[in-house]
DNA sequence: TTTAGATTTAGAATTATTCTAATTATTGAC
DNA sequence: GTCAATAATTAGAATAATTCTAAATCTAAA
């Protein structure tokens, strides 16, 4: 995936610029933070380093910079998504009790994939895995 | 899980109604779709059995049925939850074209619990496995 | 330097869902 | 059946997450 120019073919090429302020400040907060913040986490972050970025600035780079492969997002339930600086395909486990959220690699649910594609008829395009538990803090209430 | 009486053990009883006529509607409504509907479209279809339900009792009936086990509810992305009568552990494949929602069943994914379990260190609750990708339908576009 | 198109901004709008307070229904006890 | 206690329903307000709008600003290319 190209993030600069864009090529029309034909008449005067558009602008697109790369990584602006605002955006780049986004990824920081999201590569900074060990956890997995929200929207709202990532606003209050940002608004830090730059205080007059708007709310919808991030939202909008949030998914400018999901599409450009930079950071992905996790939805789980119907709670706020929350953005991840690991890109790469993964999985996740959410604890039932106090919603710690953390990623985790098996390498079998790509295999899953294509049991899932054969079961259904769908092209797969990718697999979202999550194990609902409780993390080892709250296993011991 | 009993759905009538609750024994306290000690005073005066409490009352509780089994299912009332709004929640034996909105179960109908449910059961009686071929495809996962949202809480609107659920809303919807109970307002014509009974055209003096409110949304509200359409949510409140909703979290009732699940949490009796009477129902299920899928969620995916930042989407209205749907609902869906089957109440077996099952995936579930979605299309990222015309959003078509299938039910699916892999029995190998009770055994990636298992392992997402040991790798994430969280007492196993439940799994969720979702594949995307293009619906039979949207493959040939 | 000009200009087309992209980006940002503040704030309004939308959507899904939950909450509130008043009313109604149901249960179990008498 | 009547009564008191509790639960459920209702309409509408409130909340939360996200997207949209329209105007202002920036950027890149000509």
């Amino acid at each position: 995936m190209t993030l600069r120019k864009k090529d029309l073919g034909k008449g005067r090429s558009r602008a697109e610029p790369a990584l602006t302020r605002q955006r780049g400040v986004v990824l920081e907060v999201v590569r900074a933070s060990e956890h997995h913040l929200t929207a709202s986490e990532v606003y209050d972050a940002a608004r830090r380093l730059m205080p007059t970025i708007s709310q919808a600035t991030v939202y909008n780079s949030l998914r400018y910079l999901k599409d450009a492969g930079l950071l992905s997002e996790i939805t789980f339930g119907n709670a706020a998504s929350r953005y991840d600086r690991e890109t790469g395909r993964h999985d996740h486990a959410i604890c039932s009790s106090c919603g710690k959220l953390v990623d985790l690699d098996l390498p079998q649910t790509i295999e899953l994939m294509r049991a899932a594609s054969r079961a259904s008829h769908f092209k797969p395009e990718s697999i979202h895995l999550t194990l609902v538990g409780l993390c080892p803090d709250c296993r011991s209430d």
